[in-house]
DNA sequence: ATAGGGTTAG
């Protein structure tokens, strides 16, 4: 009987006490020990001391000697926590089976260490298999299992769960209690999460800390900035965790000044050494853009895990430092020694993308097979995306078939490439798949088919062969009507909608409220506003809201915008305010724009857009000075505009052009058609609208700049290659320009085309010298 | 004697 080497000795210290029988030299045991006791002792002795290679070989002796011992179940017991703790969940495992009749603690331990480690799955299966066995769960058993719903998402398991901790009457218990809230919260039902929470006789820390953070990251920053200041009247001081669950909804608003606050509190209260609140800060600077704050904090992190370093190498990539992101990812790889995570691997990925590095994403793809990170659904999306942007759609559908775990994530990143990549049927088989394949449709999903919808027959076509028409189905026909201009098709299709015996949802009305916005159909837009919340009962979330300002200050009633939104019964973002100042530069209202630009500075900083609005409200009433002083202050705070791009598609090629461009094989006939046709346009009385040309040139020279905007290059590629009937189809990645809208006009009675522009916010169809949107947009 | 809350990503 060899259980220790010769020599070997016992590394934890004050072992020796409780193995009596154990010297270093010669392994021996003195018979009164071996004994179903002997054993249960050593065996806490290892426990305690988290001693794997003792605990081992006090197993490899049980095997050896088990027709001695009486009672199995306490030592299988001891031995499966033994490997719990040593963190060897497989072999406890294997043990806990074997165990005839486990006790309640033990299959909450055994419900743990999966609801800690993963796979999450199994936390939820044992819990059954506990209740089939007839064995009743605690309140211990309560948190573990919630914990893995938490963690798969899964709110239907955690529904039936809650119903089973009302029957056993455990709903007032303060620890089962906050991990239903967690649990809700984290799977974005946060209705049920308050309503738990409000039910609570008593509220500690760490169930505020758990409402907080599901607020949060569900991204409702003025809510959970609301339950942040009741937490504290309540007399509950915001400890660490509090400031971690914070953080994500303060970077996500880009609330920097108060990203700042809450790290001066940090560093008031010393929280700034822990890892996780350095994280949390350094992500939270990364989001608001403030990437020189996010390295300093990252630099000074006293420990860094792998969490901190891809929230470093992300930060990278959202804001475009690509040679950053790589080079950090290099150190952290090779002079830290550091392990990927499929985190890591997520934002590298995006690198690659962003970059059409397919060489290194590829070597990224071999790494994932190597590491078994390609079963991960987020990594395996980000692969999807990386190949698609590369332009290699068979790797990319390659990977989606072979993808165990795929979600609509997987299927709109297809379908985004395939948009892209001039695939736009292709995009529709494998949308119909989807939704065969039982997946529902999301918003990006309905982003990315858009463009490939570009005649309504297509959708129509989709439409027309759902098998089961499901809210989701009506939206996105009103959404595509909408987007057509087309308010009318969308109001009677909502109308049969209702007829249908389906539930209009919020998504419904934000598809009709913004199909009345595009129509500049007040009356009615209003009325649904006002019925969606009466009849309806469905609350106006601030997508509604923005729909409502663009609706009211596109068709001129910029103050009655403006009351609505001081009326708003939370606080406007961002976007509403940007809707306004679209408004003001459209009907040319300084006053109001500079009102509103102060208001969007105070959220924080802002996108390129709001700046790019202000500058053309100056320029459009010939205040050449501010207009570029406000590009100053753009380009002083480091934002680029991102240039104008047109795409136009011509037999089965993707042609893009920038503003100005003249890389094109055909830029010499491309120029000679914009010469002819602006010709023709200025005799049929066009007449360059430079009220967005930045400097104040000789008109000649105004002409000749607007001439050469993206979509008019695309337009005149267009003429030149597509034969007619067909209608030219561009895509534009901003919204159309004031002038571009009024040329295309002319165009197409010159050229009896017709001219569809599917810009950043809506299709316009130009037909006969006019355009669908009635010069709405 | 086994309990609830925190950071990164498509």
């Amino acid at each position: 009987m060899i259980l220790l080497k010769v020599g070997e000795k016992l590394k934890i210290p004050g072992f020796k006490k409780v193995i009596p029988g154990l010297s270093f030299g010669r392994f021996k045991l003195r018979d009164e020990f071996e004994s179903d006791h002997w054993y249960v002792a050593q065996l806490e002795a290892c426990i305690q001391s988290k001693s794997l290679s003792q605990g081992k070989i006090i197993h490899q002796h049980i095997i050896k000697n088990n027709s001695h011992i009486k009672d199995f179940t306490i030592i299988l017991d001891k031995l499966a926590h033994l490997y719990v703790k040593c963190n060897e969940i497989e072999h406890a495992r294997r043990l806990f089976d074997k165990i005839p009749n486990p006790s309640v603690v033990c299959w909450n331990m055994m419900i743990r260490a999966y609801a800690w480690n993963g796979p999450f799955q199994q936390a939820i299966d044992l819990y059954y298999k506990m209740l089939q066995l007839g064995v009743t769960p605690n309140k211990f058993t309560y948190p573990f299992v919630l914990k893995a719903c938490s963690a798969l998402q899964d709110i239907q398991v955690g529904q039936g769960i809650h119903e089973d901790v009302e029957k056993l009457g455990l709903e007032m218990d303060i620890y089962v209690c906050t991990a239903l809230v967690d649990m809700y919260a984290k799977c974005g039902d946060l209705f049920q999460a308050q309503t738990l929470f409000n039910g609570m006789s008593k509220r500690d820390i760490v169930a505020w800390n758990a409402i907080i953070a599901g607020f949060s990251l569900h991204t409702l920053h003025k809510e959970t900035m609301e339950l942040l200041v009741q937490m504290q009247q309540a007399g509950i001081i915001p400890n660490s965790s509090t400031v971690v669950a914070v953080l994500p909804t303060v970077g996500q608003a880009n609330a920097l000044s108060q990203g700042k606050a809450i790290h001066a509190y940090s560093l008031r209260k010393m929280f700034s050494d822990s890892v996780v609140v350095g994280t949390g800060l350094l992500d939270m600077y990364a989001k608001c853009h403030d990437l020189s704050y996010a390295r300093k904090i990252f630099d000074r992190m006293k420990q860094k895990n792998e969490i901190c370093w891809s929230a470093m190498i992300g930060g990278y990539v959202t804001c475009d430092s690509m040679t950053n992101a790589l080079t950090l990812f290099d150190e952290m790889v090779h002079v830290y020694g550091l392990n990927p995570t499929p985190v890591t691997l997520a934002s590298i990925l995006r690198a690659c993308a962003k970059l059409t590095d397919l060489i290194k994403g590829q070597s990224l793809h071999c790494y994932m097979i190597k590491s078994g990170m390609d079963f991960d659904t987020t990594v395996g999306n980000s692969l999807i995306s990386m190949y698609a942007k590369c332009g290699m759609m068979e790797d990319a559908v390659g990977f989606l078939e072979e993808m165990t775990s795929k979600d609509t994530v997987s299927y709109s990143g297809i379908m985004s490439g395939c948009v892209q990549n001039g695939r736009a049927e292709k995009a529709l088989i494998i949308f119909r798949q989807m939704q065969l394949s039982g997946f529902y449709p999301d918003l990006a999903t309905m982003m990315a088919l858009l463009p490939a919808c570009s005649h309504l027959a297509a959708l129509q076509k989709v439409f027309d062969r759902m098998h089961k028409r499901d809210v989701v189905s009506w939206n996105t026909m009103i959404i595509g009507y909408g987007i057509h201009g087309q308010c009318t098709e969308a109001l009677s299709l909502f109308h049969e909608f209702q007829v249908s015996g389906l539930k209009p949802d919020d998504v419904t009305f934000v598809a009709i409220l913004s199909a009345c916005s595009h129509s500049g159909l007040v009356k009615e837009g209003k009325y649904w506003f006002n019925a969606m919340n009466q009849d309806f009962k469905i609350t106006p979330r601030m997508a509604h809201y923005i729909c409502m300002v663009d609706l009211l200050a596109r068709a001129g009633n910029l103050d009655e915008a403006y009351i609505f939104i001081q009326r708003m019964p939370f606080e406007p973002d961002i976007r509403v305010w940007s809707a306004l100042l679209a408004a003001c530069r459209t009907h040319k209202n300084i006053e109001m724009g500079e009102e509103v630009l102060k208001r969007i500075q105070e959220l924080g900083p802002e996108s390129t857009g709001n700046f790019v609005l202000m500058s053309n409200i100056y320029s459009s009433v010939g205040r050449w000075d501010d207009a570029a002083q406000i590009r100053t202050i753009q380009q002083h705070q480091g934002y680029k505009k991102s240039p104008g791009c047109s795409w136009v598609e011509v037999s089965g090629v993707i042609h893009g052009f920038i503003g100005g461009d003249q890389s094109h094989p055909q830029s010499a006939s491309i120029n000679k058609k914009l010469q002819e046709l602006l010709v023709q346009m200025k005799r049929l009385g066009y007449s360059a609208d430079s009220n967005f040309v930045l400097h104040d040139v000789e008109e000649e020279e105004k002409e000749q700049i607007l001439l050469y905007h993206s979509e008019k290059i695309a337009i005149a590629f267009g003429i030149l290659n597509i034969s007619p009937p067909k209608p030219i189809l561009v895509t534009k990645n901003l919204r159309i320009c004031v002038d571009c809208h009024s040329a295309i006009k002319f165009m197409t009675l010159i050229t009896n085309r017709e001219i569809i522009v599917r810009d950043a916010s809506r299709f316009h169809h130009f037909k006969n010298g006019i355009c669908n949107c009635q010069d709405f947009w």
